[in-house]
DNA sequence: TTTTGCTTTACGGGAATCCGTAAAATATAA
DNA sequence: TTATATTTTACGGATTCCCGTAAAGCAAAA
């Protein structure tokens, strides 16, 4: 079982919880940290120290207040942590449904747990914590799908630079001389309409203006 | 101060957390219910019991699940709860920073308060609790400069249910014959026009897609 | 090098949106 | 009632968006 674990979350009323867990669990030895940065750096230090973490409990939004931080969300959070510590353990403990972003979550940055805040999340948050401590991945029986589905993957960077934009206010017009000033590849009026009737397809979008809303309904911008 | 109270929230994290602030205040007698439709048919019973409560802090959004409800927000239940009780005194726990809800939380449906969930948010509930129970009004600091700003009384339903339709998909020109079907008036093409308009220049948008997404930034959609 | 296949760019006609002007309908006041 | 103001509707030209076709650019394989 894990013998020293960091949580990251905002929350008070969520972090409060999460130790009570903790404690039911008999895994005294835990600090919390409400801010993505101040988690890195008592992670980094541990590191250092010849003391480190062996499990991460983290929330994925953070919310911004008058501090400024390098790091603003969970994502980023875990990408610096396992630059620095790739065997770290991580569950993500969120309320984010967004097929988009738990997919990128295991895909991209290799989490071992994610528990979707719920009604009965405190029990899942146990058995995640259980698994992840026999090497298992853990997701939440609410959000398993999403892993299955392959939508998340055919979108590119380009194609979320492009949704940005546009939910901007940036003409279509507009959007070949914005994205040459920006250096962003292609970048002529054509290809711009090209993808966006791509992604009009692949969304079911009827014009700009639903494939805007379902985008943000996606949690992809 | 209250003898009576009940939680709606569905998050039994943010539950747990809560009943740990009442227990601190000593108040004791208190319920929670996972579902807005259960606390409401709560309410509804210990009225007619002649135990009413007395405070309902509630959480805004809940998540659905396989049973269908006919109260599916904070919103709903606070109306619904208000039609049958008037006198009984709301705070609403949430993470919900868009103006325009909150706004319209005191405006239309007379909370009592309003605690932003985050960092220091159980201090500033168990502050809620004391002033609401001094018949005082509360909100969160972070939040209190929202009820200043006018632009959400400026819009009505029906630049709502404009934005809405806008965000499903429908052309300005289906929009006429889709209002006529529904029976919204005015539903000319020309006042449609008209008022996207002004909603362009209340938000600032360049053009609807901008216009769309700012709406739903807002919370207005 | 040439061939092949894919991506990017160019262009043009038709559809949707924008924005002004003005008439018609409705509400409000004298 | 008449007069005045406000809202709704109608229409038209300019701009922007949509979508197909086709040419140009580019990389990998023969």
């Amino acid at each position: 079982m894990f013998k020293k674990i960091l949580i990251a979350e905002d929350l008070d009323s969520i972090s409060l919880a999460v130790q009570h867990v903790l404690n039911e669990l008999q895994l005294n030895l835990y600090l919390h940290d409400k801010y993505c940065e101040g988690a890195y750096l008592k992670i980094k230090k541990a590191l250092v120290d010849n003391v480190p973490y062996d499990l991460l409990i983290t929330d994925l939004s953070f919310k911004e207040d008058g501090l400024e931080s390098k790091l603003t969300s969970g994502e980023e959070l875990i990408a610096a942590v396992r630059a620095i510590q790739p065997n770290i353990k991580v569950i993500v403990y969120s309320v984010e449904e967004k097929e988009y972003r738990i997919k990128s979550l295991f895909e991209k940055l290799a989490i071992d747990g994610f528990v979707l805040k719920g009604r009965e999340s405190l029990y899942q948050l146990k058995a995640a914590i259980k698994m992840v401590a026999q090497n298992k991945t853990y997701i939440s029986p609410e959000v398993h799908h999403v892993l299955q589905n392959k939508t998340g993957s055919q979108i590119d960077d380009f194609d979320i630079s492009l949704l940005k934009h546009l939910s901007y206010g940036i003409t279509q017009e507009e959007m070949e001389s914005v994205f040459k000033e920006k250096g962003i590849s292609p970048s002529s009026k054509s290809t711009i309409e090209k993808r966006l009737g791509k992604l009009k397809i692949l969304f079911k979008a009827n014009n700009p203006v639903h494939l805007v809303a379902i985008a943000k309904d996606l949690g992809i911008i």
